[in-house]
DNA sequence: TGGGACCGTTCTCTAAAGAAGAACGCAGCG
DNA sequence: CGCTGCGTTCTTCTTTAGAGAACGGTCCCA
């Protein structure tokens, strides 16, 4: 059993057909089945049903599967980690929230870059649960996202303590008058599209203050939620840092919470492995203990 | 980069030398010389450094090893995984300490045989810490050790409690009278030689009975550690269990301990991994939950 | 109910990689 | 100075992997 063979099952796996997977590998149909087959024979047990559209797991595989991209996934660590003579160099994919790559690590990303420019940093916004399945699967090197976490195979740093505030429009002085304003149907509340973490804190909030929730909408970018706050179309939760620093910020208002809803960190998580790479090494050291 | 390349790597690391590895791997030495001069192509720096009597690894051949090691382990697990058809079979390696062994797990193995005869069981003792190091490079699938045991990459489940007792002739009626007999030197203590975990807790204890040490004798076999307590030779810390059992238990005797002295849990430790072996699973079974 | 599209398998040929063995170069040691 | 141990190089042979073509099956739609 050979990497090669791994890759190629996972490719199979993934794409769920010979001819599929041939064309991802930039190979003919005829090797693909024959490293499927000659690997079934090693296992000594079918991995896969053949049928007329496709060819799917049998549970060998599916029990296969995992260790396949996790050795993948690794062998491409053991070369990096061999080749990692201490200088932080090559590409570094880190992962953000949206509100945290847009108030935090411009400054941040400017200085990383002056300091250590032979790093190809790209950065890639999302919500907390894609970006951490993203470090989990060795897509991203990092992310910021919101904590808590807890998982065994991640390493989670603070990075950041931020103090969410509920946005309305200018109008409303108090959130007593919001309540006021908006009796019965309570406030219509903007969201991220993409299951943002401070949704499911701004719903609790709602409920923790009684309120009905009237409707939800959901947006693909923070400026266009933080648009429609400013012309009242509803109620939304964001870091005190982000509302202060948009453009808008003169239409709207942040209104404070109580202790216990207001405190969120933000955390950098990063896989758990042998041999933490120079650029991620460097990285850390830019927003960690110093600097 | 293959599995074999990093197998063949990984015992030239070890051997520290091409024609030892070569005769490991039950071929010769050019084959080897050429399958590491392609790694070190691939990777693009020397693993080795060559003199002449032997290689010694490179800063990179140094972060490579541990990679190297585990997606080789990895890939055992993988096709284990795999074959693993949910009928507990093939071979399972138990540790434990030797005090567990001696009293818990002849009725547990017993029982465990009984049940799932197509598991072929072995049983190595030694210390908490190596047998813990054992399941870590995946040697052990799984060990009876003294907790409490915390580590990422360890699953710990609690196996049984243990009260501990301290040992000594039959002639010491107390604590006291212990104490008041050895005046001045102390009492001997009898552990075993490799680290025994309890060990520590017996220096402890007696450093806060404030009682000096006179002297420390270590053993193989826990007979022999209760053989020369009944001849009074000096005292030992083990379960209560331990001693009632033995042949000797009229030759000495126990003496409680206060709740925090006292208490020990063994736990079973085994790895984490994306799958649990069906033959580990039912060992599980057999002293978890229920049963 | 055929024909075509799609998909996996099989077979052959060729090229590349790997294993074995012999010869060589080099350092250390008596 | 020759011997021994060790790694490298080179040649030969075998095995394996890749490419391409032909085959056989299923499904779908006319």
């Amino acid at each position: 059993m050979e990497l090669s063979d791994l890759v190629t099952f996972a490719t199979v796996a993934r794409s769920g057909g010979i001819t599929r997977a041939a064309g991802e590998l930039n190979t003919v149909q005829s090797n693909v089945t024959n490293r499927i087959r000659s690997l079934e024979v090693e296992v000594g047990v079918p991995l896969f049903e053949r049928h007329a559209r496709g060819m799917t797991l049998t549970d060998a595989g599916r029990r296969l599967l995992p260790y396949a991209q996790q050795l993948v996934a690794m062998s491409r660590d053991a070369l990096l980690a061999a080749r990692d003579d201490g200088v932080p160099k090559g590409p570094l994919a880190i992962g953000s929230m949206e509100t945290t790559a847009a108030v935090r690590l411009p400054p941040l990303l400017t200085r990383f870059h002056r300091r250590f420019p032979a790093v190809q940093l790209t950065l890639q916004t999302g919500p907390t649960a894609v970006l951490t399945q993203a470090v989990l699967e060795s897509s991203l090197d990092g992310a910021f996202v919101a904590g808590p976490i807890d998982h065994p195979d991640l390493v989670s740093t603070f990075a950041f303590k931020e103090e969410l505030v509920l946005l309305t429009a200018r109008r409303w002085r108090s959130l007593a008058a919001l309540r006021a304003g908006t009796e019965g149907a309570g406030p219509t509340i903007l969201v991220f599209r993409t299951g943002c973490s401070y949704r499911q804190r701004l719903e609790q909030i709602l409920a923790e203050f009684g309120w009905p929730c009237a409707s939800r909408l959901e947006f693909g970018t923070l400026d266009g939620i933080i648009g429609c706050v400013a012309s009242d179309m509803g109620v939304t939760l964001l870091p005190r840092a982000v509302a202060q620093r948009s453009e808008l910020a003169g239409s709207i208002r942040a209104h404070a919470l109580n202790h216990a809803q207001k405190r969120v960190d933000t955390l950098f998580v990063r896989r758990r492995k042998v041999h933490e790479g120079s650029a991620l090494h460097s990285f850390l050291g830019c927003f960690g203990p110093k600097s």
